[in-house]
DNA sequence: TAGTGGTCTAGACCACATG
DNA sequence: ATGTGGTCTAGACCACTAT
């Protein structure tokens, strides 16, 4: 498919300047099958000549769609294999947005609790968030995370109600996957990417409680806005992380 | 230049089952020419017919190999002027490793204050984060930084000696530059990655006093391990911010 | 006008995985 | 043996910048 005017080819100039790039149209396409759901996680899309013919494009330029895909953790490519729709369960993803780790020692997921999981009309702030109207439905999940039987985290949750159907406290306690991985197999919901913004509070009486610690405790609070695909809010999450034997890792680059 | 044998090319097959891609090769010799200071930052590097020309291979390679070094933030790529050595002056990479942010407003540059600087032997721990022996020369900078003349980070900075000869209080005053932009300037050190652990502290008695707050206020301690081309550790950093009005920003990708 | 990076194509061969 | 992604080449034209 020529969507545009090709630019090698012979074809009139377009009357308007709106220009994107061919990769950059097979990128959005492809994109768009991920978000639709042609293709779940795990599962392997068209070859690169398949996608090349499908379009009318050469493989290279299909290649370089991909390539940055693959950039974005959207796509796994697998030499010999085929390209595949990234999933929070592989190894190379696994803890890509657990960023608590233990200060000695290997990362492990943690044992979750949970203490809430609620239906409710969105707050101001919370639909702003998420691109919701006020009073929209949402589900409110809190939940303690432990390493090694210690309460090190306490999480809650805010997700659009119309995504996720069916999310009850049972299932979350039943699941023994991570939340991300619940999420993307059971309501077809991928986390992509995150902003956060972090700071350090102290402790109120409720958090201390809940991670056994004094009020007052330093705690890393992380708010977070994490998206999906097309750059769709999804979540909004505030944690309160206990940090005296693990640390947030973060890499600048 | 076929430093190894031309996968598509007619040469007889290496003995030894050691290969890199050719792009990878080419990578590391740019690399290796930055790191020797071949192109200063801010300058210009030959253009990729040029170095095609030299290395003896396609302008595709050599694209595929400034391509990644670009996605590193090492190169910039200017359309229609060149290849440039990256710079920690330029808008794109001004905030990259400063990333307290005040909650509203604009993110701007510190006033920084200079509170100490001197010269000593490193102690075990800072000599192995920096691969420098114990007892070897190092620089020690404590500086506070101000946002609206109010104190928010408290900085404490150790870098090799042999690499920063000359750096002194009165030198550090007088620039009115950041930090990164002077050491790339003045001494030819251009930082390009870091990872850090960031916790939440209680701010002890000192702390306390240089931010003005009372002790024991939460503060988020940022340890930082920064590196120059060639993964080559330079600096740690250990930081105390006080996060009232700002926080840290962060992008989970 | 000339030089730079940016895009696109077509074709070749390699390395890896599977049947 | 076949199909996949990975690498490399050669050449074309476009868009931008400077002179």
């Amino acid at each position: 498919m020529h969507p545009e005017a090709p630019p090698g080819g012979t074809a009139t100039p377009p009357a308007a300047p709106t220009f994107s790039p061919l990769y950059q149209q097979i990128k959005a396409l492809i994109t768009q099958g991920l978000e639709a759901g042609e293709w779940r996680p795990g599962e392997m899309i068209p070859s690169e000549n398949e996608l090349a013919a499908r379009y009318k494009v050469s493989q290279g330029t299909v290649r370089k769609a991909i390539d940055e895909l693959a950039a974005e953790h959207l796509l796994v490519r697998r030499q010999g294999k085929g390209t595949f729709v990234a999933t929070h369960t592989e190894p190379r993803a696994q803890f890509r947005f657990l960023r608590l780790m233990p200060d000695e020692g290997e990362q492990a997921y943690p044992e979750s609790q949970i203490v809430d999981c609620r239906r409710m009309r969105a707050p101001a702030e919370i639909a702003r968030n998420l691109d919701l109207k006020p009073g929209d439905p949402v589900v409110v999940v809190r939940r303690v995370l432990a390493f090694a039987g210690r309460p090190c985290v306490l999480d809650e949750l805010w997700l659009p109600g119309a995504l996720f159907r069916g999310l009850t406290a049972e299932r979350l306690t039943e699941s023994r996957a991570p939340l991300y991985s619940m999420f993307e197999s059971e309501f077809g919901i991928k986390m992509v990417r995150a902003e956060e913004k972090i700071r350090a509070v102290a402790a109120d009486a409720e958090a201390a409680r809940m991670l056994r610690v004094a009020p007052g405790t330093p705690l890393l609070s992380v708010d977070r806005l994490t998206y999906t695909y097309a750059d769709r809010p999804v979540e909004v999450r505030r944690g309160l992380y206990l940090t005296t034997a693990h640390h947030y890792r973060n890499a600048v680059s």
